[in-house]
DNA sequence: AATGAATGAGCCTTCATTCAT
DNA sequence: TATGAATGAAGGCTCATTCAT
């Protein structure tokens, strides 16, 4: 599979993670692909065996694309530890209201139909490593007096569980920007020294 | 509707409820509501005119039970707010690991697909039903002096928010139950008087 | 399954066998079948999984009948050796020409890709049946000195292979019945007395 | 077409019978010849346009050589009648036994589905042509004194005969080396003069 | 009410064949 | 000549739904 190929491959992901984020996963059916590629029935199948092969490598395109901005944006800069938690937030929010190619549906009924290890398990390393990375930021706080803090990796897990509640909620009762504002307001206040907070 | 059919009518629905647990709603075939009731395909069709229609009465059905029961067991007592509090999680804990007759995934599953208008929506109001309580706790919480808590509606919101993420956790990535205990120990402690919290 | 639905299985069996004479196994479709027994895709599928199953369940069918014509046409009569013989070379003939629902090609087809253990294997109980037939009648012959014969189970066997050829001689480059009539003779000459044969 | 694109074609045709010989006529497609034979599906069609003409010439060409190696083998040498009849049958015990590029299947396979006229049919010619040999080796055998026959032409059909049903037999219930030997001992053994012969 | 055989739409998958390069 | 990506026809199979009994 030489340059061309690889290119249409990656065509046929792009196509894909749109479909994949309209329909869930198994809803979804190979003719769906082909009709959002407009290609041929036999076509799709020169590059991928099924949907859940195609599901998978969306994922992990996606997954890559990820922790890339995120761990680029949380950490390589220079601006104070709250201007990049909430810069991290912002992310966050991005992700949770984003409608075209928002995998978190497809990506919830995937796995909780396919368990994986929890070693491979994609999700938790995607979960682990923003908790990580909440983590780190919390502690640079606190070492600079910005934030007030105990237990940071409480505060970090607390954090992403929110947002995880934040993501499927948005997803199947719908909530709206401010609702998620106030949410995550309202972790990080707790996080703001108390003379500042009031 | 005579009072025989209306008690084989809740017969399926408890059968069905175990099928949409196991697998999901897109999963379920009408063949697998069949065979878990060992009725007839045409039987079935007396009852329910296809697995839609199914699920939702069996999340209503559902939807009924858990309100009465977590109203019940979280406000009618005359224990303390916070043994109340302890109660009423205990009770989330025991949904999020619960294995049998978990429509967990089915349920979001099929609203993240069927998006409702947000005042019919079962899962909204099952969710607001839980915030308003845990509030409620709270301010009694407060008011005896048993909690210190500034702004309840937060706490509560976040606590739920909290549950949401760790339901969706636990049927995606799987999770421990000592880690729900952390994640809700997190949450109360922070509701906590400081000096018995040390 | 009913006794309705037994008397379809048989139908569909009979006209399946119609299909696998004319067209061989591999190139058998379940929509030939479908087609043949003009009933719908998925009804052939309540009785039948694919082709080799079908195929399977004809041949057995078919085998029965076989076994039971061929050794009641043989052995229950009370003729003497050599009318029975002739019989039985008469009904081989008859099978070596039959153009309608013959699965000589399908048998050899399925046979050689799916080869089975000796033990299993209907071809191989079929030609030992016939084996034993014609040594016992050839035996009989003997003793009352209607034929001469020094190695029955030999004849017997060179008997048999010889209308094995005939059987695949037939169905891939055709032959006349004047020339099974020739072969059948060449064989049987051999066990007539010298005196007799001239 | 040069002399180099005809060296390519034999090297298809090589490689083809290989397939036909393991797959039969009909379970053999274009990608499995272009994988045998490593080249691209389009460089294919340059040569051949369908399985069916790949396989006829295949078995012209096997004709060919087949036919050359057995008159040669038989009736060029200046050995005894019974030698070169020995010889003949050995050469057909090795090809009833033979694993590797064996076309009896897919040709019996092609044959069957595809009837030719008399005239045209190659098997019908290789089968002529195996009785007139066997034919010829029986009348010097007789002349000289080898062996004793009344009716060589009876005898070298039957034998023929009894060679295609273990050829059949071979490749569809499986047979031993000595089953093979026992069965063309039987035939030979009715040539051999009778004092000789005990 | 209840049964379950039957239907046919629709998705899955393979493969012969074509065609731009 | 040679390549191999692309096409679409065709067959496999499942499943919601109907209907005669």
């Amino acid at each position: 599979m030489g340059e061309k190929s690889a290119k249409k491959k990656q065509y046929i992901l792009d196509k894909a993670r749109g479909v994949f984020s309209e329909k869930g996963f198994k809803n979804v059916t190979m003719k769906d692909i082909v009709d959002a590629c407009e290609i041929s029935r036999g076509g799709l199948y020169l590059y991928f065996s099924n949907t859940e092969e195609l599901f998978l490598e969306v994922l992990s395109s996606e997954a890559r694309e990820d922790d890339d901005e995120a761990i680029d944006a949380a950490l390589s800069g220079d601006a104070s530890a709250g201007d990049m938690l909430a810069l991290f937030l912002k992310e966050q929010k991005k992700e949770i209201l984003r409608k075209k190619n928002n995998l978190t549906v497809a990506t919830y009924e995937y796995y909780s139909v396919n368990k994986q290890t929890t070693k491979n398990n994609p999700l938790k390393l995607q979960f682990d490593t923003a908790v990580r990375i909440v983590e780190k930021l919390i502690e640079n706080g606190v070492e600079n007096g910005e934030f007030v803090c105990e237990n940071p990796v409480g505060c970090a897990r607390n954090l992403m569980y929110v947002v995880e509640g934040l993501k499927i909620t948005s997803k199947t009762i719908g909530i709206s920007e401010e609702a998620i504002d106030r949410e995550l307001m309202y972790v990080l206040e707790g996080l703001v020294p108390f003379e500042l907070n009031s």
